[in-house]
DNA sequence: AGCACGCCGACT
DNA sequence: GTCGGCGTGCTC
């Protein structure tokens, strides 16, 4: 033993490894001072001057008294946190990210905590009282500090910034401070706040009823003070703590009253941290019923936990997988274990949450991005104290600091929103899932009506079990496809703008039962593209490759990439002439085009632009769900597990769009959300109807999908994935390189590629540019990866890969190319 | 990712 | 001769 360790810890000198919330490859240590030895602890947030003068927090991921031989490490700050807000679990699972998705920890870390728990600097500085200091051996600089500390008594380092005119300050104030001019502050002040409620107790002298009688004639010359007393003095029946907000609301008495009885001493104020959640009072609904496929599905799925880790739960629209999962995560909470539940965002509706609160009461904690940073910080506190038991949450809540997970639901797990694409850490939500399960030794449940080919043929394989739950719940049937060619109706002129005469009769039929329809067409805005018909120039955006949309609402061209808008065009800016046409549409054509044809619908539209705001996509829903709305119109929003009672009829405006897309996913991705549109049919009616418009009627995707063929479906990908390459049979890391330069990106792209191409060889395909190949001004260029399962290991191909950029980054002139990597594409 | 350092062209 | 352009490389 060193003799170092043999020191009382307050006299070790002790280094930490801190994880900058920065895209850097190296770790920094740091150098703690003696008076914070006591207080540091892996996992705790640590305050660190980083560069010449920023403060960042960091996480300390490792302590030791081994001092770094090579630099003098800077001392940190200040610990933040009186225990660790991230466990080793997490850590562990931070290491997995950036090793396996190919980005840096400090990407991880960005993603993973809530804004409000990283900090902000906020440091002030004031004039030190120091009468004898002669300020005229200052620099002119220096000079204009204490001039202007001495108008305004105090300043933040951006105050002084401004007066200086430079953001570098650090260095003249860090002098300004040696030499006793000055006072620095350095506050780095949590963004998080607890929430806090003014609670409202009776002054001891009034406890008695005598005196409390007393108190309440005195107050006869201010009546209203005299109301809220009384009002008081009931709502304690009832209450044990009363907020100054329930008296207000009690007593509809102002304000000014309650402070006049605070004031007189009749009550004394306490402040308390609450909830921002308020706790449901709701009763726990007692046990429901399962049904005959439900309770078999469960006994298969307990016997399977036996035998595997992960399950796949292929179970068809209204199947009733909810009620599974509710009892699933009953038992573990028994266990004393916790459950996730991970949605994908867009399903996260008030339907689902509410029905979980339902039965896990303040249990349940709820955590996605609609949430402000206050709310997400406070469900981490309490998932880290385990307060919350159950979390309910999209993607991002796997990064939670769970102690003692059992089981985890991925509910439908084929969504491609699972993966995280812009930015870094481009990881998958369902096998990030996965590896937290194995951490924790959980047991994870894959859930979808459509599996993805990935997961299904993991489940065949037999490395996941695999449960079906093949029957809908109650006596709802799947509902009846009926293929429309467009082209046929057309030639027969049954054609009515972008409906045929059999979608139309069907919805003229269904609104005359009092049912609702929905819409499919998956493109928002109004027109797609505007072309010239005389010349054919196309409408583009100025920064991106990409044609823009025209918006009725905004009456703009819009870029669904970057944002720009700009004025629909009269005259085509390429030939002048005034010959501009509409090709193609979305959402919004298709409500007006409908509307046109059968005024006396009332249509209602679910895409990006209808339900902008916090609570706007909910507004729609339920407006839907009351019935004020007969049809409603939508994009692949319209799929995500809503349940509508009253829907009998689907209808796809145009199928062709989705099969035709250029992606080896395609087919998998038009089958599951057709099936899943399909599903929105029905549920509680006898059969609902889907009528799904297409120029190749006869396409075998579609054929499936009629025939609700999940197993033919799955067996056509895997033969073409197997002859062509794709996962599951390969995995597949996708490189991107972005510049303004064309030339020099596809140069660029050229010499990464023929680097890659010597140590993997024909693995390495491209470079090519992607379907967009130029956003936002930045020219793209894509090489893609093809790995085989045996023959080479992953992380063997990853460090190729490493080496194969840090040769290209050598070369000057690739300085400005960004490369992008992405494992497991989606 | 910032941000300072540093080495080249338009001005007082 | 200085101000400032952004290329280059470092931050514990």
């Amino acid at each position: 033993m060193s003799e170092l360790e043999l020191l009382p810890n307050n006299r070790k000198t002790l280094f930490v490894e801190v994880i900058l919330p920065l895209a850097i490859a190296k770790s920094y240590t740091y150098r703690v001072p003696f008076e914070l030895n006591e207080k540091i602890e892996v996992g705790v947030r640590v305050i660190v001057q980083f560069g010449k003068n920023k403060i960042y927090s960091g996480i300390v991921q490792a302590i030791s008294t081994e001092a770094p031989d090579r630099y003098e490490a800077k001392y940190i700050l200040d610990v933040a946190d009186d225990e660790p807000i991230v466990n080793t679990f997490q850590l562990q699972l931070w290491d997995w990210i950036a090793e396996y998705y190919m980005c840096q920890k400090g990407d991880v870390m960005q993603a993973a905590l809530p804004a409000a728990l990283k900090m902000a600097s906020e440091t002030k500085i004031i004039a030190a009282e120091n009468p004898d200091l002669d300020r005229s051996l200052l620099s002119d600089k220096g000079y204009m500090v204490l001039e202007a500390l001495d108008v305004a008594g105090e300043l933040s380092v951006n105050d002084v910034m401004k007066i200086l005119g430079q953001k570098s300050v650090f260095p003249l104030l860090r002098s300004l401070f040696e030499h006793g001019y000055i006072l620095i502050s350095e506050e780095i002040r949590e963004k998080y706040k607890p929430k806090t409620k003014v609670f409202l107790k009776l002054s001891k002298v009034y406890f008695d009823e005598e005196s409390k009688r007393l108190v309440v004639d005195e107050l006869n010359r201010a009546p209203k003070q005299q109301d809220a007393l009384l009002a008081y003095f009931q709502l304690r029946k009832v209450k044990e703590d009363i907020s100054r907000q329930d008296l207000m609301e009690a007593s509809g008495c102002g304000s000014s009253a309650i402070t006049g009885l605070i004031d007189k001493g009749i009550f004394d104020v306490e402040e308390k941290v609450v909830s921002r959640f308020a706790g449901t009072d709701i009763l726990l609904t007692p046990d429901f019923s399962f049904s005959k496929a439900q309770q078999q599905a469960y006994d298969e799925i307990k016997a399977g936990f036996r035998e595997k880790d992960v399950l796949l739960l292929h179970g068809v629209t209204a199947s009733g997988k909810t009620q599974l999962y509710i009892r699933l995560i009953e038992e573990v909470l028994a266990q004393g274990k916790n459950a996730l539940y991970l949605l994908p965002e867009i399903a996260l509706t008030a339907q689902i949450t509410e029905r979980l609160k339902q039965h896990f009461g303040d249990k349940l904690g709820v955590y996605h991005s609609k949430f402000n940073d206050n709310e997400r910080a406070e469900v981490w506190h309490k998932v880290r104290k385990g307060e919350f038991k159950v979390v309910i949450g999209a993607r991002s809540s796997v990064f939670l600091p769970f102690n003692q997970l059992g089981l985890l639901i991925v509910d439908e797990e084929h969504e491609n929103s699972y993966k995280q694409y812009d930015p870094a850490p481009r990881y998958h939500a369902r096998d990030t899932a996965i590896y937290l399960a194995h951490q924790h030794q959980a047991k994870v449940l894959l859930g979808s009506a459509t599996p993805s080919v990935e997961s299904y043929y993991n489940a065949k394989a037999g490395k996941y079990g695999l449960v079906k739950l093949l029957e809908r719940f109650g006596d709802a049937q799947l509902p009846q496809i009926q293929v429309v060619d467009i082209a046929e109706a057309a030639r027969k002129d049954e054609m009515s703008s972008y409906f045929s005469k059999t979608l139309l009769t069907a919805i003229a039929e269904t609104v005359a039962k009092k049912e609702q329809i929905i819409l499919f067409q998956n493109r928002r805005g109004h027109t797609p593209f505007l072309q010239c018909g005389t010349c054919g120039h196309v409408a583009k955006c100025i920064n991106c490759d990409v044609s823009l949309t025209y918006h009725k609402t905004s009456n703009l061209l819009h870029c669904h990439y970057c944002g720009f808008s700009e004025e629909p065009l009269q005259t085509c800016p390429a030939c002048g002439m005034p010959n501009m046409q509409s090709k193609g549409f979305g959402t919004e054509r298709v409500e007006e085009e409908l509307e046109l044809l059968m005024p006396e619908l009332r249509i209602g539209r679910l895409d990006l632009d209808s339900t902008k705001g916090k609570y706007g996509f909910d507004k729609v829903i339920s407006a839907f769900d009351n019935q004020e709305y007969d049809v409603l119109i939508g994009t692949q929003m319209i799929t995500k597990g809503l349940d509508f009672g009253n829907v009998s009829l689907i209808g796809i405006i145009n199928a062709d769009g989705m099969i035709n897309f250029p992606d080896f996913r395609a087919y998998e991705r038009a089958y599951s959300l057709f099936s899943q549109v399909a599903g929105r049919a029905g549920r509680r009616q006898a059969e609902g109807t889907v009528i799904i418009q297409t120029y190749t009627p006869n396409h075998r995707i579609l054929e499936q999908v009629r025939e609700h063929n999940y197993e033919e479906m799955f067996l056509t990908e895997v033969t073409e994935r197997k002859n062509y390459q794709y996962p599951p049979f390969y995995r597949l890391i996708k490189i991107d390189l972005k510049h303004p330069d064309k030339d020099l990106v596809h140069d660029a792209a050229n010499q990464l590629a023929a680097l890659l191409k010597q140590n993997l060889g024909p693995r390495v395909l491209g470079p090519e540019p992607p379907l967009v190949a130029r956003v936002r001004n930045n020219f793209i260029q894509t090489i893609t990866l093809k790995i085989e399962r045996k023959d080479i290991s992953i992380v063997k191909v990853k460090d190729l890969i490493k080496q194969a950029i840090l040769i290209f980054e050598l070369d000057k002139k690739n300085k400005g190319v960004r490369i992008q990597i992405d494992v497991d594409p989606y």
